[in-house]
DNA sequence: GCTTGATTTGACCATCCGGTCAAAGCAACG
DNA sequence: CGTTGCTTTGACCGGATGGTCAAATCAAGC
């Protein structure tokens, strides 16, 4: 029973939602036209209307497991781990997913932006979950004393705003530094792992 | 030659710009509807066209001395001050700033996401020029020992990231603290000082 | 080459959108 | 009251937009 068919099918859903991730991640769902998203997906705009029922399906498509690639770094912080290394590591995982996937990260921005219509449940639901877990984890190491105290909950927050930050801001973080320094990530790694460090060292009382 | 106009003037302009600002900074500007604008300014379209020219000129309206407001704190860093005092300072203004006018920090927030079409030049101009000198300066205090050694670039950027996070992502914010907690700035304040200590100080070599 | 089913498209539609315009409303002043 | 000039609006326009549909194209098995 195998479809020849789901080879061009898969290879035009491909097109389409890689085409509509570059487009909804500039313009937002409102700014996005379909005639935008078919161009650039190198479709008729009934030709894409046949493999996606309409403009919110290839939104929703989009959003959905986005999710997911965004909180699986957290998911992977470790309770048994270093604390220090793994939220190191988190940081440089969370880091790696705006230098290569910043449309997705865009998209993700663009949602918040408009008041997350369409995932506000998966935050103050699934999300919410996963960083009170992960709260309390970090709560027991400052309580375990093996890290400095900080409020687990901006420690997150200021994760995801410092790595998220020069995915979504990019233009921005590349007019400041000139098109001498084109490549921002080795130095903002570097950065941020300096800030970490500093912030979570324990230190001699 | 007082003009009674002027009032209703002043105050049909102020009335449009700050619904303007309610819509574009949550669609961005090709997501906005110049209906939307009116309806939520209480005035007919042909009525607000009578004040504006266009869409484009309420939105360029509101992007003019935004980016000012934006850069005030930066500039008012002291090179004369005491480095850390002058870099907690500029951090709790740019905080308070994110708190007071979030609109305003989406609107912005939503004008690099789109690529920055309209005040690009801003960015690789007033932009630029002011974070060099401030960069310079902070270069200066690490070069004097007077605070710990930092890339100055990735430490505005950082200081950026955090602070309008805060306004940008305010969704996602509440949603992960839940409605316990309604206000996040106090402990985000208290949060950013002890980063930006913890980062910034000196230690005995 | 014919049939079948998947794929693609040109033409079309209703609605929305930014913007125009002429006319109406209205306040102030003589 | 009548005039003048600012303000407001209903009606309208051309083009874009999301989406439909019937017909055409195409690939594959027989």
């Amino acid at each position: 029973m195998t479809k020849p068919a789901t080879r061009i099918q898969e290879k035009n859903r491909k097109t389409i939602l890689d085409a509509g991730l570059d487009v909804f991640s500039q313009f937002g769902f409102r700014g996005t036209t379909l005639d935008q998203i078919a161009d650039r997906a190198g479709l008729s705009k009934p030709n894409l209307l046949y493999y996606f029922p309409s403009k919110e399906a290839v939104h929703t498509a989009l959003l959905e497991g986005l999710l997911h690639t965004w909180l699986d770094p957290l998911h992977a912080l470790n309770p048994a781990g270093d604390p220090i290394a793994e939220i190191q590591a988190y940081v440089a995982r969370k880091l790696a997913l705006s230098r290569d996937y910043p449309r997705e990260s865009r998209l993700f921005a663009n949602e918040i932006l408009q008041g997350a219509p369409r995932i506000e449940p998966a935050l103050t639901g699934e999300l919410k979950s996963l960083v009170d877990d992960k709260a309390g984890v970090i709560s027991g190491w400052i309580a375990g004393g093996q890290i400095a105290p900080v409020d687990p909950y901006h420690l997150i927050f200021s994760i995801w705003a410092l790595t998220q930050h020069y995915a979504d801001f990019d233009v921005q973080v590349r007019a400041v530094l000139g098109p001498d320094r084109p490549d921002a990530y080795p130095a903002a790694g570097a950065f941020l792992q300096t800030m970490f460090s500093r912030l979570l060292a324990v230190r001699a009382a």
